[in-house]
DNA sequence: ACTTCTCCTGCAAACCTTTGCAGCCAACGG
DNA sequence: CCGTTGGCTGCAAAGGTTTGCAGGAGAAGT
């Protein structure tokens, strides 16, 4: 029924081999030719068929997608921005929840594996040996995490955590609680090297509370430990969790930021929304969709075919595997779950630390919508370190 | 270098037929000579090519969701639920994003349809006549819509918009705004059909406001104009609206429940996190992406496979297309965010109006993990009617 | 002992494209 | 007028799998 090749090559009286030149290589065919081929082609409806391309060429023009829980709002500003990206390239991108089960995100790689051109995985629990083995079987690029030898994208939030317990002991608190994250998260052990060296710099006292599951409820479940620890601020491992705390310290009584203050990590939508307004570190989650795709894509293109008639062709020069790992930049938004704490000095006005982000959109993904520059993702992040 | 039916037929010394079958029609092979192919494919980490066996057998195993915007936090969980429905199921989902824009939902089919066995088509904003001709290009479910002839699963947000009403004239309210969504939205003119209706049984008077973009901005956008509307309760297109109004008659002086009255719908994971506490009309978001899953692949079930050598083959007698529409139940949750009215009866107090759902777990997704019941979805919609 | 089955396995075509190679023609330089 | 070049086009193989058909071996029935 749907048309083929052929019968485009029939219509306009030519070959096949014309016909599929007219597509992928435009300029081999001559142009009056190709516009007889190109209106039969329209009138026909016909579409190239992907499946018989990919077993030929070897690349399916497709991306794996892997992410913990879709129902995270950090996640969907991400995929978002992926899913754009990779369509600008030519790419679908397929997506696959884990629902934070490691042992899901193995048998994801491996049945996405054959079917894809590689695989972007946001932030694995899975050990870093395992990930490298998976990443003989397809090309990896990895989010949020660093494994030595594969390419990968990461947002600095040590630099951000840092920032926050800054603005923290800024403000007069000496006695911090840091809300971890779930086990194996890379994030997580960042968070935390980075907040304990921060405090310590600033002679605070940091009381790690932890591992919890990133979600508002452990959040609202750790409202009881943190007023026992004594902290008069706390820094969440992400936003839900701050938003849950902050939930949860409501119901014991205790007030944000006059009681306590608290302070988020990712600046997803919803902590605008929330009252009071949470105090975050803005991560560029849609940048790390964009750039993961671009690094994927760069990268196995310099595999060129892997198949091919004979398969003799001679592998380029280039093959020495650029595997680079980009830092994304993270910055500190302070919003109104923050305030002044006991050590402050007194000619410091409490309102004085609330300003939110000048301009930004409340939504708006930049370069999701068509004429996004390819070069956009990088520019915004200044420090790339090739391994 | 990826092993191929060829080399686990030559290592276990059989014909690839028999490789093939092994995996598409164990029970065509003699158990001895399946378990010896199963140990070498093992051995040599054979898997299938999916393009090859989507070339000759015309099925790709891939299914296409279609989506209006992926940050709304209504649709994670419906593509949760998807996507772990149709691994299940041995299918993979591409997803796409349109950014609320009719022309991409086109441009997106027609990039999809030779991709993919079918595509799910969420809150289309498409005309229905593009719709149904988008069809003839590729199996089509629709969610959130109906489209005659086209198989469709609904949420019946009329009954939970007459629900609302309900129980905001039930409290006392005569005046009643409703805050309209998006244009071109199937649900829309739902919603306001069947509020208009309920007001009317119960002598209130409607005023509609609208269309406004379904977004927090769009509701906030809106205050000002609900509070000339004189209205003392608000249904709100959706949550996120409903959320954006509070926030905007916040900053107008006007309070939350006490001066004015605010239902949304879809009962999204965030209006639970608000203050006041959202009342909503909450939508089976999960059930309608499993079912959809369900409805597609029964339905292209039946279509066998389309090529196979000869393509004699006779069409089977089951060739009806039995295209039904689901229509998945909604429920009204109340909480903080509505309370009693000027026409108030005085012996109810307005605390007695607030309860919430009881053992509403914050996310869980029954049916995600593993062991989902497969009629569970269609378990949960008693009224299914069929074309 | 011969036929008739049943079970299993092998054979080879077909799915739709891509692409290296070779051939054709016209134009051009000498 | 011949050789060469360059621009297009055709030819055919290859990519990995599925599947109708046919054939072989053994068992069962007569």
């Amino acid at each position: 029924m749907p048309a083929t090749i052929r019968d485009v090559a029939r219509a306009s009286g030519v070959h096949i081999s014309t016909v599929s030149r007219t597509f992928s290589a435009p300029h081999l065919v001559n142009p009056e030719t190709r516009n007889r081929v190109l209106a039969c082609a329209e009138n026909l409806g016909y579409r190239p068929n992907r499946a018989a391309r990919a077993l030929i060429t070897g690349r399916t023009h497709n991306i794996g997608l892997i992410i913990a829980d879709i129902a995270n709002p950090f996640f969907p500003p991400l995929i978002k921005a992926a899913e754009s990206q990779a369509r600008q390239r030519d790419y679908h991108i397929f997506i696959a929840d884990t629902n934070e089960d490691p042992a899901a995100e193995e048998d994801l790689v491996h049945a996405l594996a054959k079917q894809v051109d590689g695989v972007l995985l946001c932030s694995p629990r899975m050990s870093n040996s395992l990930i490298e083995q998976l990443s003989r079987e397809v090309p990896l690029v990895v989010i949020n995490r660093q494994v030595t030898g594969l390419p990968a994208v990461v947002m600095d939030v040590g630099q951000g955590a840092r920032l926050a317990v800054e603005h923290l002991t800024g403000l007069g608190h000496r006695e911090l609680a840091l809300l971890g994250g779930p086990r194996g998260s890379w994030t997580n052990r960042e968070i935390r090297r980075s907040a304990t060296a921060a405090a310590r710099t600033a002679d605070a006292a940091l009381t790690v509370l932890g591992p919890n599951p990133p979600t508002e409820g452990g959040g609202i479940a750790m409202a009881e430990q943190v007023r026992r620890s004594g902290a008069t601020a706390v820094l969440a491992y992400n936003d839900l969790m701050a938003i849950g705390l902050i939930e949860g310290l409501d119901s014991l009584g205790l007030r944000v930021p006059q009681d306590i203050s608290v302070v988020g990590i990712d600046d997803i939508a919803l902590s605008r929304l929330t009252r009071p307004k949470l105090t975050t570190v803005a991560t560029p989650t849609a940048a790390a969709g964009r750039t993961a795709v671009d690094m994927l894509l760069q990268h196995d293109g310099s595999f060129a075919a892997r198949a091919g008639r004979g398969g003799g062709r001679t592998t380029t020069a280039d093959d020495r595997r650029t595997t680079a790992q980009v830092t994304l930049q993270t910055e500190l938004v302070i919003r109104d779950s923050t305030g002044v704490g006991p050590a402050a000095p007194a000619d410091r006005p409490a309102a004085a630390a609330t300003a939110d982000r000048p301009g930004a959109a409340p939504s708006a993904d930049p370069g999701s919508r068509g004429h996004a520059d390819p070069g956009d993702a990088t520019a915004a992040t200044p420090e790339v370190v090739a391994s």
